[in-house]
DNA sequence: GCCCAACGACTGCTTGAGCAACTATAACTG
DNA sequence: CAGTTATAGTTGCTCAAGCAGTCGTTGGGC
């Protein structure tokens, strides 16, 4: 704590890797009370959210931080567990679709409002509005200038994750 | 992007989140050029802060994001490597210390200044320093509401990482 | 139309991490 | 001091993820 702590740019990298760590630790908890990992949580809700309530393959991937045969086992196992569905592209027979189905709707609502919570609970509520608005303004900063271009399949979306559309 | 997206907890989360996994690409490219993981930096790193250069194997796995038996295969890969060393316990025959060797002294001081660079590039430098000071402290304040108090061995040390003390 | 490069998905192999079980020491209780 | 309980570290097993290689499909150049 002499003179190794005090320079600030080991102490915000901390922060930040810190805090991405204790609110994955928390939504992970919450997630698995539901029978989700966080990337199946990630990709139940990235592809609830795109028309159709399906994506290809590779623009599931490239959406997610998987790689592409990532993407074909994490599907396979929901795929078992009767969360997802492959249907198969009619214009490109070398294309699948990865779909939603109605159990993995129903399994996304039941999960989504305590998800909100959790974040309410850990990461906004703890703080007030404009100490919020310029913790995210940072973050955009950072996040624009780092990230190696996360989106792909449809527009820009910040990793994001999803409120309740998408119920039939 | 129509009223999925303006929920601002997600929002809130994904750049959070994404500003992560933007850093720790970058980072982890660099270290991988010195033969490093992530991982294996912070293990080093915090080794090397400790006095006389070393922990004890739990207290190594309580600092860090790892099990006790994920310390024990880490420390086993770096022993193999070189850059570290177990040392029995005087006091306690249960327990054992993890200690860095000359090797992975020389290995971390040719490792920081870029990474300390990279923190700069990427982050710290990306803001000025009143938008910075914002970021910070809304990171610490979801820190310490989120985190599952990481600091163990010793006195709270906020993850991160180091400057350049310790060469002997 | 034919060939070849690019693409989409899947599979084998390896790696890294956690959990639970195990061994050995230590500390506590009577 | 004997016996129980807790602690430190390691090991076996499982699982998730990436890379590289494969197969089928597509589209462009000619």
């Amino acid at each position: 704590m002499t003179n190794v702590f005090d320079d600030p740019r080991i102490t915000a990298v901390g922060l930040l890797f810190e805090a991405h760590a204790g609110l994955s630790a928390r939504f992970d908890a919450q997630l698995a009370e539901h029978g989700l990992s966080a990337v199946e949580f990630e990709v139940i809700t990235r592809l609830a959210r795109s028309p159709g309530n399906q994506l290809r393959m590779t623009d599931l991937a490239a959406q997610t931080s998987l790689s592409t045969s990532g993407v074909t086992r994490v599907v396979d196992r929901m795929e078992r567990d009767g969360l997802l569905t492959r249907r198969a592209c009619p214009n490109d027979r070398r294309s699948s679709y990865a779909v939603v189905t109605a159990a993995g709707m129903q399994r996304l609502n039941e999960t989504l409002p305590g998800h909100l919570q959790m974040i309410e609970q850990w990461f906004t509520g703890q703080l007030d509005p404009e100490a919020l608005a310029a913790l995210l303004d940072g973050l955009r900063r950072v996040r624009d200038a780092a990230h190696p271009c996360a989106t792909a399949g449809s527009d820009d979306t910040s990793f994001a994750e999803q409120t309740e559309t998408t119920q039939p």
